[in-house]
DNA sequence: CGCCCTGTTGGGGA
DNA sequence: ATCCCCAACAGGGC
């Protein structure tokens, strides 16, 4: 399940071993993995071509390489990228072999996972500044940019979470995670958060995308490092997917809802409501902004 | 067995 | 601006 701290756990054991290599051979077994694009072109593309740089943004994994072109990766819901795993396990996707006789396999059972090649360094900035704004980790996601980004926002404080263009990295999990470190209600709408309750989540939100890259990503439905070694911080999730069972700070039981159209947990004691409850008296006693 | 659920993003329609 | 639903698909849980 790649949000940022599992595509920066990739980035982190991939790139030493794979910057200034170079591509030996590429094989797309799955066209949709780069469509529209077609596949043998995008492999002709690739083949001989060094690998110059490995990173991340966002959740977007992206090699750029010697020919200033750059390959732009999203792993989607159920993605992998081992190296040198043991034959092709199930699911493998395409094929990439280097120069120094190691092996990288994209390992995608849903096949969501996406390719997309872009010839230039400019071609690549513009894709991923129209998906990605800022991601929580920036040193310049301060708290006043914070505020400013959910100032007049009445959408779900979840929803303006997970929205990748006003901030990027974040998935459904490490947004329940840091919703309920910051003790905030999924369904508050963004713009209602006060300035404690602003620094607070977004103090939540580094600490969860920091504790998920320590813990070399969280295991969930099979997900891997590219070693094919589990992540721990499932074992660490304090609410999400925890329905049912006691909140760690308080002991209430931990509940689903949904929110933005996905599953999304917390503790109601912890994570109050907000007001607006269904069925709540003086339809017009609304809040005139200003 | 069959139904229901699941990590993501982008697009369409209300 | 916002939201809901859907579309990709496979596998696990019950």
């Amino acid at each position: 399940m790649p949000e940022l701290p599992e595509v920066e756990t990739i980035v982190r054991q991939l790139a030493p071993r794979v910057e200034g290599r170079a591509v030996r051979d590429i094989v797309i077994a799955d066209p949709r993995w780069c469509e529209p694009a077609d596949p043998r072109a995008v492999e002709d593309a690739l083949r001989g071509q060094r690998i110059d740089a490995l990173r991340r943004r966002g959740k977007y994994l992206i090699a750029e390489l010697g020919s200033g072109t750059a390959l732009i990766c999203h792993l989607r819901m159920t993605g992998t990228v081992l190296y040198d795993p043991d034959g092709d396990p199930p699911h493998t996707r395409v094929r990439i072999d280097l120069d120094d006789g190691h092996r990288l396999r994209w390992v995608d059972p849903r096949r969501f996972g996406t390719g997309h090649l872009v010839p230039d360094r400019e071609a690549l900035d513009a894709y991923l500044d129209a998906r990605l704004a800022l991601e929580p980790l920036d040193p310049r996601f301060t708290a006043d940019h914070l505020r400013e980004l959910a100032r007049g926002r009445r959408a779900p404080v979840k929803a303006f979470i997970l929205d990748q263009r006003r901030m990027a990295g974040v998935g459904n999990i490490y947004a329940d995670e840091a919703l309920f470190r910051a003790r905030i209600h999924p369904l508050r709408p963004a713009g209602t958060l006060n300035r404690r309750q602003i620094e607070a989540l977004r103090e939540a939100l580094i600490a969860s995308l920091k504790d998920g890259i320590d813990a070399r990503g969280a295991t969930i439905d099979g997900y891997r490092d590219v070693d094919g070694v589990s992540g721990s911080f499932q074992d660490r999730f304090l609410v999400h997917r925890r329905a049912g069972r006691p909140c760690p700070e308080c002991g209430t039981t931990v509940v689903k809802l949904v929110a933005a159209g996905r599953g999304t947990y917390l503790c109601p004691r912890c994570q109050p409501r907000p007001r607006t409850r269904t069925g709540a008296r003086r339809p017009s006693a609304v809040n005139r902004r200003g």
